[in-house]
DNA sequence: CAAAAAAGAGAGCAGCGCTCTTGCCCTGGA
DNA sequence: TCCAGGGCAAGAGCGCTGCTCTCTTTTTTG
């Protein structure tokens, strides 16, 4: 940081290091994250597999990379898609939360398996990967936020039991909001990927064929779940 | 199969299967299907790696065979889960069906990352699992078909342009009951899958604590969306 | 310019799925 | 009773994996 020659080596660094993940991702995308070998990547670097070592001390390592990139991309993806429809009302911008998703998953299909799909046994995510992993539950929250400082939400009450676990959630989560709609927020967060994930892992092969209006009427009676109200069919009513 | 002895062969034929599959289940609970390995297995069973392509031609054989019986597992404790309740009212029986569920996907974690997780890439489910795998549909089915000829479902409209696929996936699965009804019902039980997931994978993790109630409150909501209406708070109001 | 730090190269270990060949031994028919 | 045929275990071996260790080369630094 003090002399541009050692700044000259760790750009070289970063410059090798974003072209193993690269290639990674690359075979990530043709063969999934099982059959990701360190020993293709380098082959197909023109460098030499105990190389790699260099800049990821395991395969494990080069996974979470992987990981907390796929969950930045997804993340990206969603608030971008929510930024895009700032002026449409909160139904609309559920929506489009939700299908920036699913269309990000399709797109990366084998990224999201590594991020929402089975856990490779004896592997757990660091903690590094919280934040980019809660930036779309972040977008979520604040879509109902502004729906509850706004037209409000419908929410079912919450029975005895869930009671403290609800107000222990809420005040984690979203403490300016009901203990009711976070409660039912959380669920929807999980449903979604319930959706998106048997689309995606071909559960849905044979049963549905017509995914896309299936999925957006799926989102609609989410975004009913959580509790927004739908002003004329989703039109701005807001502005 | 004509002669005893020849039955003796067979009979030594399913105990050696039995003994592999058990072994590899055991592996499987121990360190997940991305290490489950043949060679393993056969240590452990005190044969020869080789001599196990004898009983399964491949390792991908012996994944479907384990997949199968998973499902087949699953299928019958929600089976028996719904039996039990067969005198309760059928969100009651929505419920017990969906915590039985739950309940076997905690209890068999790998098992049930073999069949909703992460598909292996290049390995395809063959057409052999499709009926184990229907089982849990199948019951569904049947709570939401008795529901639909006692008290009546509630559901909503569907848009126009899931009207064709709505048609045709009631014509599949349920053709005695309401498109309206089959939809929600499908987009359920992905969303049921997705609650089981989240919980098994660690998405609830520092999120959901108390998962529990939470799951029971979800259900209960799962149960509305399908349509079904609780008299008297899920007591038998079939009579 | 020499010392030190970083990176690459290559050999090697233990393990994997899978294939092929060899030979044992059980079984069913003559 | 004997014998051919076939089911089956064993072993060697191929090509691959993640990872470690040592040695050399390159680059940075005092």
């Amino acid at each position: 940081m003090s002399s541009p020659t050692h700044g000259a080596r760790a750009r070289a660094r970063i410059e090798v290091t974003a072209a193993i993940k690269d290639e990674a991702r690359r075979q990530l995308a043709a063969e999934g994250a099982a059959k990701l070998s360190l020993r293709a990547v380098a082959r197909e670097l023109g460098m030499v597999s105990s190389a790699l070592y260099r800049y990821f001390p395991s395969r494990d390592d080069l996974l979470t990379a992987l990981i907390i990139d796929a969950y930045d991309s997804l993340g990206e993806t969603v608030e971008q898609a929510h930024a895009a429809a700032a002026d449409a009302g909160p139904v609309r911008r559920w929506s489009a939360v939700c299908e920036a998703a699913r269309a990000w998953a399709l797109g990366h299909p084998h990224e999201y398996a590594l991020i929402y799909g089975s856990p490779v046994p004896g592997y757990a995510a660091p903690q590094t990967t919280v934040p980019a992993a809660s930036r779309i539950g972040l977008v979520l929250t604040a879509i109902l936020r502004e729906a509850h400082q706004g037209p409000g939400l419908v929410t079912p009450p919450l029975p005895a039991e869930l009671r403290a676990e609800a107000d222990r959630m809420t005040a984690d989560l979203a403490p300016d909001l009901p203990p009711e709609t976070v409660t039912a927020l959380v669920a929807a967060w999980a449903q979604l990927f319930g959706l998106i994930g048997f689309e995606l892992f071909g559960q849905f092969n044979r049963v549905v064929e017509d995914r896309e209006p299936f999925f957006r009427q799926a989102v609609a009676q989410l975004a009913r779940g959580v509790g927004l109200v739908d002003p004329q069919h989703g039109d701005a009513g807001k502005g």
